[in-house]
DNA sequence: GTGAAAGCGCTAACAC
DNA sequence: GTGTTAGCGCTTTCAC
């Protein structure tokens, strides 16, 4: 009775399907899309002889027929971040909403790679690129990739985290000015005068404009900056953290607060402040950026700033989809950021002041 | 000069490379695959083309007429988690040594969305799928899914980190027994008797075989097992490490060293151990499972067992790829484990003896 | 409501 | 070396 007695290996098809129903491929691909209305009986035959099989159409063949792939391609630096890990989840869901796939790809900061995964996607049919992380952090815009880009764009469109000068890329990113100016408030409301701002990549356009928040605010609140190693970039690690609090008690220049560029420069300064015997936040007060699950696995529970990861994730994607779908999208959007206070930030200890 | 005067929005194909070099499609097509050899002079000529504009060949065409996609399936529990953003990672590396791309989906541990993923990945025509996490860690398979999984394997290679019975799939799997083996030796040796397993839910194969070691181990030490919260189970969240801690301490039942299922619920101990007041490794001695970056990342930084994600996603992609080219692949395969000594533990304090 | 036929963009056999 | 031709598996007119 099967049909499939010379078929061995070779996957099942449409036509495999028809013959067998002796009705028409077309027919087939009808109930498969629910486009047109079967006769309930063909219906019913053609899905037994599909469960039977446990046939399932061919996605590619699919999607040669459509030009929409409704997929959308994901390039991340790193999906162990978990910056990188919420915001992809979040954009994963908000895509399943509109009704779209995605497509994760990780760049491992590589540049080479950003490129040839660009290419990947782009042959893959994608029908928008979202990339955060990577080349799209920079300051100075790399012309090289920007001219890539360029072409990309023609015809898909990319949203980016954060920016690419002389591209089409919508961009929506976290409003790092805004974020610098409530952290600042919020310490020196409680009191500290001696606030360092530890970790980062200066050339990187988030570190930078956080950095020049810091410096304006600090005069806004009339604060001193002590020394200049209240004030050090690097990278965004541990171990960024802890060397460069290390500086800091070295020079015998301890602040009374730190804000650290994310969770793993924060932890870093954190061990290291407690290396030299002191609490948090009796003593030193410290901060961080990004408040993943990891702020608050942590002892104690980090206070740090929030980007909404489910409605940052949900702008983006539907921002990809509007695009695709031809709709007018602003080009620049950005996302508020939120205080989060936990337990390693309090009001300076008197002696210190 | 342009060729695309009237092709606005549909996408450039071979046709139009080839039209404009004077040559075949098929020529295009040999210089894009690198196939045979074509003059020079037109290779470049295409080439030229290709580049201004800026073309791409459709994945999808390609795809229908290759039978391999060289892609492989990975589904997971939930990629924000450490664990298995790690082994992601690691089996990405592993495929692309091996000329194969990865496309990562999310079950979210939704029993329904895992099905439904599974088919998902059936119509992409991926070469292997790859889960980790969800119905193929509990002990007692359930049998529609089984169903469900043996109707994929007989076209699709999968490859499971648990186990699933009556299904072919390939198990790459923890040592589990092993990995509870060296823990409750490293800390008997510490001089630890009271020892509490805390965590894990015990219908998860992984779990469950770590209790059943940790009681005989206990036995073969000599160990007492004062009291029935020594062993609870329930979830993998810090929560459950920090409630249950806290129902030892309300039971007065204080034990030496805890060892928690995973790197979550052991931050969750060390924050109620904390509480009381007491000192982490020098009151009470904990420690993890899974050593992903948190491990080293919190303070005190924890003691940990690794898995190697390296070797264990290449051991997983390599089983997968001859599986896919129809080499004989071993049914199933154990992870040794490793110990990785930090500081949340140490000799038991002797007034404790 | 249904079948025949064309075509999505590419590769591979087969001629020459 | 290169062009012609025939599919890969599906969807979608267009007739009937």
């Amino acid at each position: 009775m099967d049909c499939n007695k010379e078929n061995e290996g070779r996957a099942i098809t449409i036509y495999d399907i028809a013959k067998e129903a002796n009705v028409s491929a077309a027919t087939v691909s009808r109930v498969l899309t629910n486009s047109t209305n079967v006769r309930t009986d063909k219906r019913e035959r053609i899905l037994e002889i599909i469960e039977k099989y446990n046939f399932r159409p061919n996605a590619m063949a699919r999607g040669l027929v459509d030009t929409r792939s409704k997929t959308i391609g994901i390039m991340v630096a790193d999906i162990r971040n978990p910056f990188y890990s919420e915001l992809f989840v979040a954009c994963e869901a908000a895509a399943r909403r509109k009704g779209y796939t995605v497509l994760l790809c990780n760049s491992y900061c590589d540049r080479e790679q950003e490129k040839i995964l660009l290419e990947m996607l782009e042959e893959k049919r994608v029908d928008a690129i979202i990339q955060m992380g990577g080349r799209v952090d920079e300051v100075c815009t790399n012309k090289e990739y920007a001219e890539h880009v360029n072409r990309t764009t023609k015809n898909i469109p990319m949203m980016i985290t954060g920016k690419l000068d002389g591209t089409g890329c919508y961009r929506v990113q976290i409003d790092a000015g805004q974020s610098m100016e409530i952290v600042i408030e919020y310490l020196a409301e409680l009191g500290h005068r001696k606030i360092a701002f530890l970790g980062g990549v200066d050339s990187d356009i988030a570190t930078e404009e956080r950095e020049r928040v810091y410096r304006r605010m600090l005069k806004k609140y009339g604060l001193p900056f002590p020394n200049e190693l209240y004030r050090q970039e690097g990278n965004y690690d541990y171990e960024a953290g802890y060397k460069q609090m290390e500086a800091l008690f070295a020079a015998g220049e301890v602040p009374t607060a730190v804000v650290a560029i994310n969770e793993y420069t924060a932890l870093g300064v954190m061990a290291n402040i407690r290396g030299h015997g002191l609490s948090i936040p009796e003593d030193i007060s410290v901060m961080g950026y990004d408040n993943t699950f990891i702020s608050s696995l942590v002892t104690p529970k980090l206070t740090s700033i929030d980007y909404g990861y489910d409605k940052f994730g949900e702008r983006i994607v539907s921002s990809a989809v509007a695009a695709v779908e031809g709709e007018k999208v602003q080009q620049v959007q950005y996302i508020k950021t939120k205080l989060v206070v936990r337990d390693t930030t309090g009001p300076v200890n008197s002696e210190q002041k």
